[in-house]
DNA sequence: GCGTCCAGGTCTACC
DNA sequence: GGTAGACCTGGACGC
């Protein structure tokens, strides 16, 4: 077995970042490529880098406080490739985003004020926002595990295999998330019957063909200058994207004005604040509105608080 | 073992 | 613009 190259690098972080809080801030982690080691409490995934390159990286918390991240190639990196490989990881942590402006109200709030304590608030994001889609059309009308059948079939059967070297002449096949194309290049039957995507599967190979063929952008979507509302239309505008789905791109996106309601959250929403009663969207809306374009972000907090009491809420 | 329900919704037809 | 019904899958549940 032909031995990969190791890399070990640091990553310095913003002064409001808190790496594990961030890996657990909703499902992503555990969703393929993404997993995490909880022996060695790590968020482990393959990249796959602008050129193809394939690269899996171990990423850590150090002692020192920065990111310790090491990684696994089959060639030896350049310098753009190591400027590459960190650009993707901060952008998954959503190291370059400001929470300046939530972290002022957050602390003021005594009902709140545990996220600033904790540093929570940044929401693990995929590398590009097509996987993001992706998995949000996978978590539609259907249980986690579905969805973590469907992602995981995905990933399996249509993403590019690499050999991770476990050491003592031990290997472990890994798999990076498909490229559109990977997608493209199947038909709806395959999707169906291999991913077991059901009636999604005409969303994601339309999907796939649009953003193969050049006709949307996505990365795009990652524009500051683009508006909320702009990108919810653009968003709603794929087939298999709702409201719940748009309003969960969006907080990937970095706009929180949408609550992204599902079935869940609402019963946690009725179990912590109505005794288990059913009340409407509407009145949750209203709940939060005062939390104004930052809304989105108390909604899922609130709701997912319970995590932040566990090392491994999941 | 079998039938039913529903889960981290969305689309389309119809009014 | 609002609403009903259909849509894949698979786990949980009751019988």
């Amino acid at each position: 077995m032909r031995n990969n190259i190791h890399n070990r690098f640091y990553i310095s972080v913003p002064a409001d970042f808190n790496f594990w809080r961030t890996v657990y801030s909703h499902g992503w982690s555990s969703l393929k490529p993404f997993s995490v080691d909880k022996e060695n409490q790590s968020l482990d995934r393959l990249l796959e880098l602008n050129n193809n390159k394939l690269m899996y990286a171990r990423i850590n918390s150090s002692n020192s406080g920065k990111l310790r991240v090491d990684c696994q190639t089959k060639q030896t990196l350049n310098e753009s490739e190591k400027e590459e490989l960190v650009r993707q990881i901060k952008n998954c942590l959503r190291m370059g985003e400001n929470f300046q402006e939530f972290y002022t109200i957050v602390k003021k709030d005594k009902e709140f004020s545990w996220v600033y304590d904790l540093k929570a608030g940044r929401l693990l994001r995929s590398p590009t926002v097509f996987e993001d889609i992706v998995k949000l059309i996978c978590t539609t009308n259907c249980s986690w595990s579905l969805t973590e059948v469907m992602v995981n079939n995905l990933t399996t059967k249509l993403g590019k295999k690499f050999l991770l070297n476990e050491g003592a002449g031990i290997s472990k096949e890994l798999f990076s998330f498909p490229t559109p194309r990977a997608i493209a290049s199947v038909d709806e039957k395959y999707l169906r019957s291999e991913i077991r995507a059901g009636y999604r599967a005409p969303y994601l190979l339309e999907l796939a063909k649009r953003v193969e063929s050049g006709e949307i952008n996505l990365e795009s979507w990652k524009n500051d200058q683009l508006s909320t509302g702009e990108l919810f239309k653009m968003a709603t505008s794929i087939k298999g994207v709702g409201p719940y789905a748009a309003g969960n791109l969006l907080k990937l996106l970095g706009h929180y004005d949408h609550l992204a309601i599902d079935s869940w959250c609402r019963t946690k929403y009725f179990e912590m604040h109505k005794a288990g009663r059913k009340v409407s969207d509407r009145s949750i809306e209203k709940f939060y509105s005062s939390y104004g374009k930052w809304r989105g972000l108390f909604f899922w907090m609130d709701v997912t608080k319970a995590w932040y009491k566990q090392k491994f809420p999941f």
